[in-house]
DNA sequence: GGGATATGACAATGACCGTTGTCGAAAACC
DNA sequence: GGTTTTCGACAACGGTCATTGTCATATCCC
């Protein structure tokens, strides 16, 4: 039953072979719940959208919501990433800070519809876990967003982060709902605005 | 099969006595989805809630989703009529007339806890007809707001509406989700600093 | 009181899906 | 070339739940 032995297949070794498979099934993943949505893809659509077989699913994830937090950790560290490197080109003028921060964001977005929808929309919903992922994540969105306005670290007013954070996410979600309908600048323009409260301390 | 003749029973008339399961399969709703989350509630809890059995569930709506919905309308036309004359019963004064419409929301939050955990966190995600309800009900909610902070009917940028509806939305989400803890006054606060924007034309 | 309707308890059905297991064929090693 | 590992296809099992059906009992009307 145990198979200690390991053998290259392929030209790849066994731990490079399950790797990939890996890979190959978060893209699935990331394609079938921006085509289903989370609640309506099912292992089996990802296994066939990858190419694999269910066994390979089970091998890499214990369950759906385990690839999918894995997914929406990679792609919640990406975005912040490419957030605060944008904040950080910009020196001097708060304004144009928080601007090229929030450029950064909804360009990304855009770049990237399908992954968006279901970032965006779907997952603070999913279950507790991802919840938690995405609180974390726009909490620190936001204090890059602070730190834009203001010289302190973080914003005193919880209430006012977490109201800015919500701005700023459901401008996406409409923007995202509504196909990228109206352009970039006005979508950033609204979001910056409001987000000017936090240059109150 | 087809029984053509009713009968009073219990003092009720047929159609009486359906109306009368139906409410009761609401409240019943109600009280299993904020138990449970409405994706953990099925029908069968919901009948045993109500004292009834499946076979009413059905005589009232189609399924569980309508159930829902019609929950969802309801406890949304009701928050809205009571901000509408909280934010009436003040004259003059737009920041005033604004404070009054957000705490008449926050405190009716406030007021019944397991609806709102249910019809704030939950209610955007659970179908696309749930969706468009909630879209709906916080379009007009901004509109009272805008009304409150100009004289203008409506907010000229669609992307600020949204944004403050969702500054005030997540505000309330958070708020729920730590309990109610923050006093009242400091969500209404932050929410009156942030729906301050809609002054700007 | 007797026949008819309303109700409640509960079984039956059928669908969906996660998860595990089987098995023959392809590719590797020696 | 034969043996072994790896792979892909797919069946099997079990669980949950929505939805419908059955039937005995309670309540009605006359």
């Amino acid at each position: 039953m145990v198979t200690a032995i390991t053998r290259t297949y392929l030209g790849s070794t066994a731990e490079e072979r399950r790797l990939l498979r890996r890979e190959t099934l978060l893209k699935a993943g990331c394609d079938v719940y921006a085509q289903r949505g989370y609640r309506n893809a099912t292992v089996k659509a990802i296994c066939e959208r990858a190419g694999l077989t269910e066994r390979y699913f089970y091998e890499s994830f214990p369950n759906n919501e385990a690839l999918f937090l894995a997914l929406f950790k990679d792609v919640s560290a990406r975005m912040l990433d490419e957030v605060r490197a944008a904040g950080e080109a910009v020196r001097g003028d708060p304004a144009g800070k928080a601007r090229a921060i929030l450029e950064a964001y909804y360009r990304g977005l855009q770049a990237e519809p399908a992954p968006a929808r279901v970032f965006v929309i779907e997952a603070a919903d999913i279950s507790p876990a991802a919840h938690e992922i995405a609180r974390l994540t726009f909490e620190r969105f936001t204090d890059l967003l602070t730190q834009a306005w203001t010289d302190a670290p973080v914003q005193r007013d919880p209430a006012l982060r977490v109201g800015v954070s919500g701005a700023v996410v459901q401008i996406a979600r409409d923007w995202i709902c509504n196909g990228f309908s109206q352009p970039l600048t006005s979508v950033v323009d609204a979001a910056l605005r409001i987000s000017a409260v936090l240059a109150e301390q």
